[in-house]
DNA sequence: CCTGAAACGGACTGATGAGTCCGCTTACTT
DNA sequence: AAGTAAGCGGACTCATCAGTCCGTTTCAGG
Protein backbone atom coordinates (compact mmCIF):
# COMPACT_ATOMS: atom_id res chain seq x y z
CA UNK A 1 0.00 0.00 0.00
CA UNK A 2 2.73 2.58 1.02
CA UNK A 3 5.50 0.75 -1.59
CA UNK A 4 5.51 2.67 -4.67
CA UNK A 5 6.06 1.26 -8.56
CA UNK A 6 9.58 2.06 -9.63
CA UNK A 7 8.28 4.17 -12.15
CA UNK A 8 6.67 6.13 -9.63
CA UNK A 9 9.25 6.42 -6.92
CA UNK A 10 11.66 7.89 -9.45
CA UNK A 11 9.27 10.27 -11.01
CA UNK A 12 8.48 11.63 -7.71
CA UNK A 13 12.43 12.45 -6.81
CA UNK A 14 12.60 13.76 -10.21
CA UNK A 15 9.65 16.12 -9.24
CA UNK A 16 11.45 17.02 -5.58
CA UNK A 17 14.74 17.68 -7.48
CA UNK A 18 12.90 20.27 -9.90
CA UNK A 19 10.70 21.55 -7.54
CA UNK A 20 13.54 22.68 -5.22
CA UNK A 21 15.52 24.22 -8.08
CA UNK A 22 12.33 26.38 -9.14
CA UNK A 23 11.54 27.14 -5.86
CA UNK A 24 15.42 28.14 -5.23
CA UNK A 25 15.07 30.02 -8.55
CA UNK A 26 11.30 31.71 -8.74
CA UNK A 27 10.30 31.72 -4.94
CA UNK A 28 6.92 30.44 -4.45
CA UNK A 29 5.87 32.29 -8.29
CA UNK A 30 7.12 29.39 -9.71
CA UNK A 31 4.52 27.49 -11.66
CA UNK A 32 3.60 23.51 -11.04
CA UNK A 33 4.28 23.86 -15.36
CA UNK A 34 7.40 24.77 -14.99
CA UNK A 35 8.45 22.22 -12.41
CA UNK A 36 6.85 19.37 -14.53
CA UNK A 37 8.63 20.77 -17.07
CA UNK A 38 11.77 20.46 -15.42
CA UNK A 39 11.28 16.92 -14.57
CA UNK A 40 10.20 15.75 -17.85
CA UNK A 41 6.91 14.92 -16.81
CA UNK A 42 3.27 15.57 -16.97
CA UNK A 43 1.88 17.95 -14.41
CA UNK A 44 -0.96 15.79 -13.87
CA UNK A 45 1.61 13.65 -12.36
CA UNK A 46 2.99 16.57 -9.78
CA UNK A 47 -1.05 16.67 -8.55
CA UNK A 48 -1.04 13.32 -8.09
CA UNK A 49 1.57 13.05 -5.14
CA UNK A 50 0.61 16.82 -4.37
CA UNK A 51 -2.89 17.59 -4.36
CA UNK A 52 -2.06 21.30 -4.00
CA UNK A 53 0.86 23.81 -4.81
CA UNK A 54 1.52 24.08 -1.30
CA UNK A 55 1.74 20.92 -0.56
CA UNK A 56 4.61 20.55 -2.89
CA UNK A 57 6.34 23.90 -1.94
CA UNK A 58 5.98 22.60 1.47
CA UNK A 59 7.39 19.30 0.80
CA UNK A 60 10.52 21.28 -0.41
CA UNK A 61 11.15 23.72 2.70
CA UNK A 62 10.59 20.96 4.96
CA UNK A 63 14.08 19.72 5.33
CA UNK A 64 15.23 23.56 5.34
CA UNK A 65 12.45 24.03 8.57
CA UNK A 66 13.89 21.01 10.30
CA UNK A 67 17.14 22.05 10.18
CA UNK A 68 16.27 25.85 11.43
CA UNK A 69 14.15 24.13 14.44
CA UNK A 70 16.97 22.64 15.22
CA UNK A 71 19.46 25.65 15.34
CA UNK A 72 16.75 26.95 17.27
CA UNK A 73 16.84 24.04 20.41
CA UNK A 74 20.77 24.16 20.20
CA UNK A 75 20.09 28.21 21.14
CA UNK A 76 18.02 27.41 23.76
CA UNK A 77 20.35 24.75 25.33
CA UNK A 78 23.72 27.62 25.24
CA UNK A 79 24.61 28.92 28.28
CA UNK A 80 24.83 32.58 27.52
CA UNK A 81 21.14 33.36 25.99
CA UNK A 82 21.79 36.78 24.29
CA UNK A 83 25.16 35.60 22.55
CA UNK A 84 23.14 32.32 21.87
CA UNK A 85 19.91 35.03 20.47
CA UNK A 86 22.54 36.59 17.90
CA UNK A 87 24.22 33.23 16.96
CA UNK A 88 21.30 32.04 16.06
CA UNK A 89 19.90 34.54 14.04
CA UNK A 90 23.24 35.24 12.04
CA UNK A 91 22.88 31.28 11.49
CA UNK A 92 19.18 31.08 10.46
CA UNK A 93 19.87 33.98 7.85
CA UNK A 94 22.99 32.09 6.14
CA UNK A 95 20.72 29.07 5.77
CA UNK A 96 18.01 30.64 4.76
CA UNK A 97 19.83 33.42 2.24
CA UNK A 98 21.90 30.68 0.53
CA UNK A 99 18.75 30.20 -1.16
CA UNK A 100 16.39 33.29 -0.92
CA UNK A 101 13.75 31.92 -3.49
CA UNK A 102 13.33 28.90 -0.45
CA UNK A 103 13.37 31.66 1.55
CA UNK A 104 10.44 33.35 0.03
CA UNK A 105 8.67 29.62 -0.03
CA UNK A 106 9.20 29.53 4.09
CA UNK A 107 7.94 32.93 4.51
CA UNK A 108 4.57 32.08 1.95
CA UNK A 109 3.92 28.58 4.06
CA UNK A 110 4.50 30.37 7.76
CA UNK A 111 0.98 29.07 8.72
CA UNK A 112 1.78 25.21 8.10
CA UNK A 113 1.96 22.54 11.38
CA UNK A 114 5.64 22.31 10.43
CA UNK A 115 7.00 26.41 10.44
CA UNK A 116 4.42 27.19 12.99
CA UNK A 117 6.48 25.04 15.30
CA UNK A 118 9.33 26.74 14.58
CA UNK A 119 7.81 30.09 15.41
CA UNK A 120 7.52 29.10 18.68
CA UNK A 121 10.86 28.15 19.34
CA UNK A 122 12.26 31.20 17.72
CA UNK A 123 10.16 33.80 20.00
CA UNK A 124 11.57 31.32 23.15
CA UNK A 125 14.96 32.13 22.18
CA UNK A 126 13.84 35.56 21.92
CA UNK A 127 12.34 36.22 25.21
CA UNK A 128 15.17 34.22 26.68
CA UNK A 129 17.39 36.89 25.74
CA UNK A 130 14.91 39.37 26.80
CA UNK A 131 14.62 38.11 30.37
CA UNK A 132 18.69 38.06 29.97
CA UNK A 133 18.74 41.58 29.38
CA UNK A 134 20.51 41.53 25.72
CA UNK A 135 17.35 42.51 23.91
CA UNK A 136 15.42 45.53 23.89
CA UNK A 137 12.01 45.11 26.19
CA UNK A 138 9.63 47.06 24.32
CA UNK A 139 9.65 44.74 21.35
CA UNK A 140 7.56 41.61 21.41
CA UNK A 141 8.74 38.20 20.38
CA UNK A 142 7.25 38.26 16.77
CA UNK A 143 8.40 41.71 16.30
CA UNK A 144 11.49 40.59 16.10
CA UNK A 145 10.77 37.83 14.02
CA UNK A 146 9.30 40.21 11.34
CA UNK A 147 11.76 42.64 11.55
CA UNK A 148 14.31 39.96 11.12
CA UNK A 149 12.73 38.67 8.10
CA UNK A 150 11.70 42.08 6.60
CA UNK A 151 15.72 42.89 6.70
CA UNK A 152 16.19 39.93 4.44
CA UNK A 153 13.07 39.66 2.39
CA UNK A 154 13.07 42.36 -0.95
CA UNK A 155 17.14 42.95 -0.46
CA UNK A 156 19.62 42.99 -3.08
CA UNK A 157 21.18 40.20 -3.65
CA UNK A 158 24.53 39.79 -1.51
CA UNK A 159 23.72 43.10 0.40
CA UNK A 160 21.27 41.24 3.41
CA UNK A 161 24.49 40.97 6.15
CA UNK A 162 24.56 44.52 6.33
CA UNK A 163 21.15 45.38 6.39
CA UNK A 164 20.79 42.04 9.49
CA UNK A 165 23.77 44.10 11.47
CA UNK A 166 21.49 47.24 11.64
CA UNK A 167 18.44 45.66 12.71
CA UNK A 168 20.38 43.39 14.93
CA UNK A 169 21.91 46.82 16.79
CA UNK A 170 18.86 48.62 16.68
CA UNK A 171 17.74 45.72 19.09
CA UNK A 172 20.04 45.92 21.19
CA UNK A 173 19.40 46.94 24.77
CA UNK B 1 -7.64 69.97 -29.29
CA UNK B 2 -6.62 69.54 -25.47
CA UNK B 3 -10.23 70.51 -24.14
CA UNK B 4 -11.79 67.34 -22.76
CA UNK B 5 -15.56 67.06 -23.44
CA UNK B 6 -17.59 67.91 -20.21
CA UNK B 7 -19.10 63.75 -19.95
CA UNK B 8 -15.27 63.10 -20.20
CA UNK B 9 -13.97 65.42 -17.86
CA UNK B 10 -16.91 64.08 -15.43
CA UNK B 11 -15.54 60.40 -15.63
CA UNK B 12 -11.99 61.17 -15.41
CA UNK B 13 -12.54 62.24 -12.04
CA UNK B 14 -14.60 59.53 -11.39
CA UNK B 15 -11.68 57.19 -12.70
CA UNK B 16 -9.37 58.85 -10.30
CA UNK B 17 -11.67 58.72 -7.39
CA UNK B 18 -12.60 55.53 -7.56
CA UNK B 19 -8.46 54.01 -8.05
CA UNK B 20 -7.42 56.09 -5.38
CA UNK B 21 -9.51 54.15 -2.98
CA UNK B 22 -8.91 50.87 -4.52
CA UNK B 23 -5.55 51.48 -4.86
CA UNK B 24 -5.51 52.27 -0.95
CA UNK B 25 -7.53 49.11 -0.45
CA UNK B 26 -5.42 46.78 -1.79
CA UNK B 27 -2.47 48.04 -3.52
CA UNK B 28 -0.96 47.44 -6.63
CA UNK B 29 -3.60 44.32 -7.05
CA UNK B 30 -6.38 46.31 -7.19
CA UNK B 31 -8.04 45.26 -11.05
CA UNK B 32 -9.21 47.70 -13.80
CA UNK B 33 -12.11 45.98 -13.77
CA UNK B 34 -12.83 47.18 -10.06
CA UNK B 35 -12.38 50.33 -10.25
CA UNK B 36 -14.10 50.67 -13.25
CA UNK B 37 -17.23 49.40 -11.71
CA UNK B 38 -16.54 51.42 -8.47
CA UNK B 39 -16.75 54.49 -10.55
CA UNK B 40 -19.58 53.30 -13.01
CA UNK B 41 -17.86 53.25 -16.33
CA UNK B 42 -17.10 50.74 -18.69
CA UNK B 43 -13.59 49.76 -18.18
CA UNK B 44 -12.47 50.54 -21.47
CA UNK B 45 -12.85 54.01 -20.52
CA UNK B 46 -10.11 53.88 -17.77
CA UNK B 47 -7.99 52.44 -20.59
CA UNK B 48 -8.86 55.29 -22.94
CA UNK B 49 -7.29 57.69 -20.54
CA UNK B 50 -4.16 55.26 -19.12
CA UNK B 51 -2.93 53.28 -21.32
CA UNK B 52 -1.77 50.85 -19.04
CA UNK B 53 -2.87 50.23 -15.56
CA UNK B 54 0.87 51.46 -14.24
CA UNK B 55 0.08 54.96 -15.89
CA UNK B 56 -2.82 55.16 -14.06
CA UNK B 57 -1.13 54.11 -10.85
CA UNK B 58 1.21 56.63 -11.11
CA UNK B 59 -1.25 59.26 -12.28
CA UNK B 60 -3.18 58.73 -8.18
CA UNK B 61 0.14 58.65 -6.48
CA UNK B 62 2.18 61.52 -8.16
CA UNK B 63 0.33 64.06 -5.87
CA UNK B 64 1.83 61.97 -2.93
CA UNK B 65 5.42 62.06 -4.43
CA UNK B 66 5.27 65.42 -4.84
CA UNK B 67 4.46 66.12 -1.11
CA UNK B 68 7.43 63.51 -0.12
CA UNK B 69 9.81 65.54 -2.54
CA UNK B 70 8.58 68.89 -0.73
CA UNK B 71 9.11 67.11 2.61
CA UNK B 72 12.81 66.10 1.62
CA UNK B 73 13.61 69.71 0.31
CA UNK B 74 12.48 71.24 3.08
CA UNK B 75 14.98 68.56 5.38
CA UNK B 76 18.07 69.77 2.86
CA UNK B 77 17.39 73.20 4.02
CA UNK B 78 17.25 72.50 7.52
CA UNK B 79 19.93 73.61 10.17
CA UNK B 80 20.50 70.15 11.67
CA UNK B 81 21.46 67.86 9.44
CA UNK B 82 21.60 64.86 11.79
CA UNK B 83 17.78 65.61 13.40
CA UNK B 84 16.24 67.00 9.96
CA UNK B 85 17.14 63.89 8.52
CA UNK B 86 15.20 61.76 11.36
CA UNK B 87 12.63 64.24 11.26
CA UNK B 88 12.21 63.27 7.84
CA UNK B 89 11.96 59.63 8.00
CA UNK B 90 9.59 60.36 9.98
CA UNK B 91 7.53 62.29 8.71
CA UNK B 92 7.48 60.41 5.43
CA UNK B 93 6.14 57.59 7.40
CA UNK B 94 3.33 59.10 8.64
CA UNK B 95 2.51 60.37 4.87
CA UNK B 96 2.86 56.86 3.45
CA UNK B 97 1.59 54.60 6.21
CA UNK B 98 -2.02 56.53 6.12
CA UNK B 99 -2.71 54.73 3.45
CA UNK B 100 -0.62 51.82 3.19
CA UNK B 101 -1.79 50.47 -0.43
CA UNK B 102 -0.48 53.46 -1.43
CA UNK B 103 2.74 53.04 -0.06
CA UNK B 104 2.93 49.92 -1.81
CA UNK B 105 1.77 51.45 -5.22
CA UNK B 106 4.96 54.23 -4.53
CA UNK B 107 7.01 51.08 -3.88
CA UNK B 108 5.57 49.21 -7.40
CA UNK B 109 6.27 52.44 -8.92
CA UNK B 110 9.84 53.01 -7.87
CA UNK B 111 11.53 53.57 -11.09
CA UNK B 112 8.82 56.18 -12.92
CA UNK B 113 10.45 59.99 -13.37
CA UNK B 114 8.77 61.36 -10.29
CA UNK B 115 9.56 58.64 -7.75
CA UNK B 116 13.20 58.93 -9.39
CA UNK B 117 13.72 62.04 -8.35
CA UNK B 118 12.31 61.52 -5.16
CA UNK B 119 14.93 58.82 -4.36
CA UNK B 120 17.54 61.33 -5.57
CA UNK B 121 16.51 63.69 -2.74
CA UNK B 122 16.32 61.43 -0.41
CA UNK B 123 19.97 59.63 -0.88
CA UNK B 124 21.05 63.61 -0.50
CA UNK B 125 19.43 64.24 3.15
CA UNK B 126 21.04 60.75 4.37
CA UNK B 127 24.11 61.77 3.32
CA UNK B 128 24.24 65.05 4.41
CA UNK B 129 23.47 63.04 7.71
CA UNK B 130 26.10 60.77 7.69
CA UNK B 131 28.48 63.32 6.58
CA UNK B 132 27.70 65.20 10.02
CA UNK B 133 28.36 61.98 12.29
CA UNK B 134 24.42 61.55 13.07
CA UNK B 135 24.21 58.27 10.92
CA UNK B 136 26.80 55.74 10.74
CA UNK B 137 28.64 55.41 7.47
CA UNK B 138 28.86 51.91 7.14
CA UNK B 139 26.05 51.75 5.18
CA UNK B 140 24.58 54.02 1.80
CA UNK B 141 22.26 55.87 1.30
CA UNK B 142 20.60 53.35 -0.69
CA UNK B 143 20.45 51.19 1.64
CA UNK B 144 18.95 53.64 4.59
CA UNK B 145 15.65 53.80 2.14
CA UNK B 146 15.79 50.12 2.02
CA UNK B 147 16.01 49.40 5.47
CA UNK B 148 13.14 51.91 6.53
CA UNK B 149 10.93 50.88 3.53
CA UNK B 150 11.44 46.98 4.79
CA UNK B 151 10.37 48.32 8.02
CA UNK B 152 7.22 49.69 6.80
CA UNK B 153 6.19 47.08 4.29
CA UNK B 154 4.55 43.63 5.31
CA UNK B 155 4.13 44.94 8.64
CA UNK B 156 0.96 44.00 10.87
CA UNK B 157 -0.89 47.48 10.96
CA UNK B 158 -0.55 49.63 13.26
CA UNK B 159 2.87 48.18 14.66
CA UNK B 160 4.74 50.02 12.07
CA UNK B 161 6.37 52.57 14.57
CA UNK B 162 8.37 50.28 16.87
CA UNK B 163 9.94 48.83 13.75
CA UNK B 164 11.20 51.94 12.22
CA UNK B 165 12.22 52.87 16.31
CA UNK B 166 14.31 50.08 15.68
CA UNK B 167 15.44 50.47 12.60
CA UNK B 168 16.49 54.37 13.18
CA UNK B 169 18.34 53.41 16.28
CA UNK B 170 20.24 50.57 14.30
CA UNK B 171 21.05 53.61 11.77
CA UNK B 172 22.50 56.40 14.42
CA UNK B 173 26.71 56.43 14.40
C1' DC C 1 4.01 -14.08 -21.27
C1' DC C 2 -0.17 -12.03 -19.72
C1' DT C 3 -3.09 -9.51 -17.13
C1' DG C 4 -4.81 -6.06 -13.94
C1' DA C 5 -3.82 -2.41 -11.21
C1' DA C 6 -0.91 1.55 -10.75
C1' DA C 7 0.89 5.32 -12.91
C1' DC C 8 1.18 8.47 -16.67
C1' DG C 9 0.44 12.82 -19.28
C1' DG C 10 -1.82 16.01 -21.78
C1' DA C 11 -6.24 17.84 -23.14
C1' DC C 12 -9.64 20.29 -20.69
C1' DT C 13 -11.97 23.44 -17.29
C1' DG C 14 -12.54 27.54 -14.87
C1' DA C 15 -10.91 31.69 -12.92
C1' DT C 16 -8.51 36.02 -13.37
C1' DG C 17 -6.83 40.06 -15.31
C1' DA C 18 -4.65 43.22 -18.87
C1' DG C 19 -5.44 45.35 -22.97
C1' DT C 20 -8.19 45.94 -27.92
C1' DC C 21 -12.03 46.98 -30.90
C1' DC C 22 -15.99 48.76 -32.76
C1' DG C 23 -20.97 49.75 -33.07
C1' DC C 24 -23.68 52.93 -30.48
C1' DT C 25 -24.48 57.35 -27.82
C1' DT C 26 -23.88 62.02 -26.53
C1' DA C 27 -22.12 66.60 -26.27
C1' DC C 28 -20.88 70.54 -28.51
C1' DT C 29 -21.07 73.63 -32.99
C1' DT C 30 -23.40 76.14 -36.40
C1' DA D 1 -32.38 70.83 -35.41
C1' DA D 2 -28.96 68.44 -37.40
C1' DG D 3 -24.32 66.88 -38.32
C1' DT D 4 -20.09 65.12 -36.54
C1' DA D 5 -16.39 64.03 -33.87
C1' DA D 6 -15.44 62.73 -29.29
C1' DG D 7 -16.55 59.61 -26.05
C1' DC D 8 -18.56 55.36 -24.32
C1' DG D 9 -18.77 50.48 -22.70
C1' DG D 10 -18.89 45.81 -22.98
C1' DA D 11 -17.85 41.86 -25.76
C1' DC D 12 -13.61 39.88 -27.25
C1' DT D 13 -8.72 38.28 -27.40
C1' DC D 14 -4.78 36.58 -25.22
C1' DA D 15 -2.03 34.85 -21.64
C1' DT D 16 -1.34 32.51 -17.19
C1' DC D 17 -2.03 29.18 -13.89
C1' DA D 18 -4.19 25.82 -10.54
C1' DG D 19 -6.48 21.81 -10.54
C1' DT D 20 -9.46 17.63 -12.96
C1' DC D 21 -10.25 13.68 -15.92
C1' DC D 22 -9.69 9.84 -18.56
C1' DG D 23 -7.76 7.07 -22.42
C1' DT D 24 -3.24 4.99 -22.80
C1' DT D 25 1.10 2.99 -21.15
C1' DT D 26 3.96 0.45 -18.06
C1' DC D 27 5.22 -2.12 -14.10
C1' DA D 28 5.12 -6.34 -11.37
C1' DG D 29 3.23 -10.76 -9.81
C1' DG D 30 1.53 -15.19 -11.12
Amino acid sequence: MTELRADARRNLERVLDAATEAFAASGPDASIDDIARLAGVGHGTVFRRFPTKDDLMFAVIERHVDEMCTLAREALAAADPGQAFFDFVWRLAELNMSTPGLHRCVVHCGDKPGAAELEKLADRVVSRAQRAGAVRRDVKAEDVRLLVRSALTNTPPGQWRRYLAVVLDGLRA
